[in-house]
Formats: structure tokens, C-alpha cells, sequence
DNA sequence: ATCGCTGCAAACACTTTGCATCCAC
DNA sequence: GTGGATGCAAAGTGTTTGCAGCGAT
């Protein structure tokens, strides 16, 4: 989950506005770690702003993923996920319940021998996605 | 790269129809290892097929998805990329210039070290991407 | 002859953009 | 006061769908 108050600081630092719609937005995603959607959010705030606004939350997001605050999952559903924890880790995603489940193994993947392979490329990022069927959702299959 | 002739034999085998149209998308993606998208290979077929439509296209794509001729990939720039190397291998993309390099080594990843994190999971397909900046594009930064 | 496949256009879902207004600094 | 941020609506992009007619089997 993202530290709202290291955030916050962060903005000011960055002479980035703090307006009550992005204090939302840092108040929701500072909660609890988790995978989120843009519309997600949305709806969420829309309840206490009502005139809260899907730009404002893109703009918003796509500020705190320059920031590295967040960082975005591009999954087999095809819409972004927004995910809080931007610590080294992976995900799997359970095809038949959408859940997306932590990695936070790092025995693995071994990202140094990656970088081996090529020699004179900067790496930034890495995305490891794991698609299956998750426990709960086989369990429930046996049950029936 | 898929294998036209064993395309072509499952098609027969599941019954499912060989048009035109579709043995013209298998020879395209049979004619060497490549990431492409829909629109790739729709304009590239509508020279030689003027009423090819993308309908088709993508018709025929989740077809060779469904039968794991091809696989889907989810990179950052949010379109569906087809694969036609089904074998496991990993991707790295270069976010200067777009290129998709494979990664065919097998000793930065183990899957089954994944695997024991979610004991009664069944994991079908892993999808790992790498994202930075590849070895020409920064030379070229260097030279300007 | 059957029924799966095609092309077309329209619909769809998610995201981005343009712009007048607003408000954090 | 100013320039960046907002809300709204409209546009954009990639993908999917509905359907009448076609054509591979």
C-alpha cells in the first residue's frame, strides 16, 4: 500500500498540486494493499465527491505512477490494474475468480542472470504473471 | 514460428473449417517467428485479400490461441501482441523503440520453485516480461 | 445440404483529449 | 494572480458482436 504522508511530501517536493480529489485518491490506495481499476477508484470516491471525475482519476494515477507510488499490470483482462505495492514481486491470476494473488518469493527468479543475457541493456522493469486456477477455485469445483 | 502443415492437420482433426482466409493468416505466421498484432497481419493480408476483415482476424487468432498454435501477450501499450513461439521463453521490450526480444534462457526462472508458493494451485501459463531500454537504442542515445 | 465462417458495420470497454472554469499555491 | 488541475463530454483505440449471406465440408 502506498505511504499517504511520503506521498504527500513527495507532491510538495514536486510542486504537484495536492488538491482534494488527489488527497482521495492517496486516502484510498494508503488503506490497503491491493489491485485496483480505474473505475474501481471511481466508483468508490464517487459516494463522498460526486463530482469526482474519471480524468481526474487517470491524471491522477498516472502521477503516482511516474512517481513510482504505484505501478501498473497489464493482464490477460486487457484493462489496467493499478497495483499499490510497488515492492519486487509477482502475480498470479486466478483465471475462473479474477483474484490476483501476491508472489513475494525471490527464489524464483534470479533477475541478475535476466541481465546476463543482455549485456549493455538497461532492465527497469519486471513483470511476472503466473494465469491458473487458484486453490479455493478447484476446491469449489470438487464440491460440486 | 507455427507449422503451417501441423496447423493445418489439427484444423482438419477438431473439423474446424479451413478458408481461404484462414490458410492465408497460417502461411503469414508461418513464415517466421514474430510478434504481431491483428492490425500486423490484417493489413498486411488485406493486399492480397482486399475483403479480408478483421473480424476474421481476430477470429482466427483466438482459434490458434484456443489451440496453443500462438500465444497472447499483455505489454504495455495495452494492444494484444500475437507470439507465434509457443515454446517457454520469456520477453524483454525495449520502450524506446518497441522492438520484443526473447529470452530463451531457462536458468533465471524456475517454475517450480513458483509453483510450491501455491501448493493446490494448477499454473498454466507464466508471462514474463522484462521492460527497458535494449543495447542499440542506447548506443544510438551515446552517438547524437 | 448443412452450419460454421465471412465481411461489414455497429457496438463495446477502457482510456485519452479538448476546453472552459476553478482553485491550490 | 497564475498556471496547473478539474469536470464534462466527446473522441480515440483496440476488440467484439450481430447478422445476412456465403462456401468448405
Amino acid at each position: 500500500m502506498i505511504n499517504k504522508e511520503e506521498a504527500i511530501s513527495i507532491f510538495r517536493q514536486k510542486k504537484i498540486k495536492l488538491t482534494p480529489q488527489r488527497l482521495a485518491i492517496l486516502e484510498f490506495l494508503s488503506k490497503k494493499d491491493g489491485h485496483y481499476s480505474a473505475e474501481d477508484i471511481f466508483t468508490t470516491l464517487k459516494k463522498d465527491f460526486p463530482y469526482m471525475s474519471f480524468s481526474t482519476v487517470y491524471n491522477t494515477l498516472k502521477t503516482l505512477n511516474e512517481l513510482n507510488l504505484i505501478e501498473e499490470l497489464y493482464l490477460l483482462d486487457k484493462k489496467v490494474v493499478f497495483d499499490t505495492n510497488t515492492t519486487p514481486h509477482f502475480h498470479f491470476l486466478c483465471t475462473r475468480c479474477g483474484k490476483i494473488y501476491d508472489i513475494k518469493s525471490t527464489t524464483c527468479f534470479d533477475l541478475e542472470k535476466c541481465k546476463d543475457i543482455f549485456p549493455g541493456a538497461i532492465i527497469e522493469k519486471t513483470h511476472i504473471y503466473l494465469y491458473g486456477i487458484c486453490k479455493d477455485c478447484l476446491e469449489k469445483e470438487k464440491r460440486n
